[in-house]
DNA sequence: TAAAATTTCGTGACCAGTCACGAACAATAT
DNA sequence: ATATTGTTCGTGACTGGTCACGAAATTTTA
């Protein structure tokens, strides 16, 4: 009673149509110079034939490498920033393993990752605050490389300067002549809330100028991002603090505080100037346009992915922290106040 | 010479330490019945001393699953559809790969997808217009579901009546008193601006109404789809075709249309008037807010998981159609024409 | 032409699990 | 007391690759 399962061809299948010994097949398959040109021919032509594919179990078991790179994401459901992540990876040979975690669950997912023998990880978690020394024990030896501005960490980052970029959108307002400058942000648990609160803070007082009210808001999806602006500016208006101007801490929260002031009346830029972060695709659409630091994700996911990959295929590799300089795109969202 | 690498224990090791044999570790690892209650628990407190965990390799080398399910996402880059899949598949117990391919490298997708014994792929490829068999073949016998509204296919998958949905938004229109109706949509190979090209179409000359002006532009990215909604409208003003009401592919073509009207003077929904598709999280805060169709997500992405982890547990899965019927959202930008 | 060096390839051990088979022992029925 | 049944567990074969070692064949050198 023979197997008539539609089984796939293995290294030993192939050997014994080609002639030779699994051993030289293996050879081949990892471009192994021990290998004469036309038996390698050969071969490679006998494996296309069968439509032969690697039994990417077996070589894991034997190798301790899965071929694939996990992006984990932490407390943050933006979506937006994997695509091109993906395409990164993918580019590189790798297949993108996508995992969403929470504090408690991160343990679980790195013990996990190891378990998948990942061969690096790539980890977007804006909140998180922990020693390097306890990352890299969770991590069981695996590359890692975050995709965030952490200032306190000297193993390998991408990220935007946040206090640069912080201080590019108080200056631009406080040279338009604002003096009540507010701000809607998101938990300053999250880093770059923390870092452009403290910022914002830092400069006002600097300037013997009363910080503006301040909104803490939730911008951890898109949906929740709009909802949030929206009733950060009906805070505002409904305790009856003054201001002329708010930053954002993103261009949705952006969206959600220009709809709420119109329907309060306000005009931006006439009566309140609006300014955020991320140049996003909408930026240029809201009407006004918006005024905004542009935070090319793209090439945070591009030199993130590079530098990981460097760092798994150097074993030597030197942790290196990449600070990203931005700019301020001035668009029709801000003016002096009246 | 002794090794000294830091190895993970094995199910021998554990074995060895719980004084058992390594097959009976890998009946509790496998919740087979046929251990006695105590040393069920006992080899379980050892595995967790020993910070156990399995060796998927060995375990995909013989068993050829991996735990693995992997979502395609074809010509589309919306980024948005992943989150919540993966939440899905991952509450699920199985891990998410995340793959994006053209029609070229389709193939070879499917093909890797089965090297690394994908336990099933999710679809999401509003493009690909494929038979059944076709498919079948393509997939070596790995269950697939399809996010999509695919009229002429047989296998698994969740879709919204794009049909249905456009006769919603074309019928308020008419409704309204509108006769001049325009649309802006995405290349006709997509499955859904074909169907709602072709339903916008019929229902207007059934009325025996000139269908007004169309344009072709591209929404396979959020940036592209403002874009389109933005150039539809001037090329339609530029080439002096009449309108009084539009119907944009989704929510953010509609942005840019918006954006462009603003730019003429054409208030919305006062000069024309303005529908699309999605009810994405920025619908109800643009100025107008959008009268649209809400197409659930997160539906589509749990009935699609559901349906796949029932075809994947359930070895004579009986592949069906899941047609969701869609609402009309009628918010401020559509009202009777002038 | 023989010795040495190099190229090419076969062999076997190993990776860490799964699973069918049957043995040992206890519990129940006759 | 013996036969039968059921529970629990050990054993060995197997999965499909990788890699080090050494043998054969071929080329280069003396």
């Amino acid at each position: 009673m023979t197997k008539q399962r539609n089984k796939r061809p293995t290294i030993r299948d192939v050997a014994r149509e080609a002639g030779v010994s699994y051993g030289t097949v293996s050879r081949v398959l990892n471009d192994h110079p021990d290998v004469a040109p036309d038996t390698r021919l050969h071969i490679q032509r006998i494996m296309a034939k069968m439509g032969y594919q690697r039994n990417l179990g077996a070589q894991m078991l034997t190798t301790h490498q899965s071929n694939i790179i996990e992006f984990i994401v932490m407390d943050v459901y933006f979506g937006l920033v994997l695509p091109r992540m993906a395409q990164y990876i993918n580019a590189a040979g790798y297949s993108t393993l996508y995992s969403e975690c929470t504090e408690e669950s991160f343990a679980d997912t790195l013990n996990k990752a190891a378990a998948r023998m990942v061969d690096g990880i790539l980890l977007y978690a804006p909140q998180l605050h922990i020693a390097d020394q306890d990352l890299l024990a969770m991590c069981h030896g695996i590359p890692i490389v975050r995709r965030d501005y952490v200032l306190d960490s000297k193993l390998t980052w991408v990220g935007y300067n946040q206090e640069y970029a912080t201080r590019l959108v108080i200056q631009h307002l406080l040279d338009l002549g604002h003096r009540q400058i507010a701000e809607i942000t998101g938990s300053l648990d999250f880093i770059n809330p923390r870092l452009r609160h403290d910022t914002w803070l830092d400069l006002l007082t600097a300037q013997g100028l009363e910080p503006g009210p301040s909104y803490i808001g939730d911008y951890s999806t898109v949906a929740n991002a709009i909802k949030s602006g929206y009733e950060g500016v009906y805070a505002f208006l409904q305790r009856g603090e003054p201001f002329t101007a708010i930053m954002t801490v993103n261009d949705h929260v952006a969206m959600g505080a220009l709809f709420a002031l119109h329907e309060h009346g306000l005009r931006v830029p006439d009566d309140v100037s609006l300014v955020s972060f991320d140049d996003d695709a909408i930026a240029p659409y809201l009407i006004p346009p918006l005024t905004t630091v542009p935070f090319d994700f793209d090439i945070q996911n591009r030199l993130a992915s590079q530098f990981l990959l460097e760092q798994i295929n150097d074993p030597d590799y030197k942790p290196h922290q990449h600070v990203l300089m931005p700019d301020l795109v001035i668009r029709q969202s801000t003016r002096p106040p009246k």
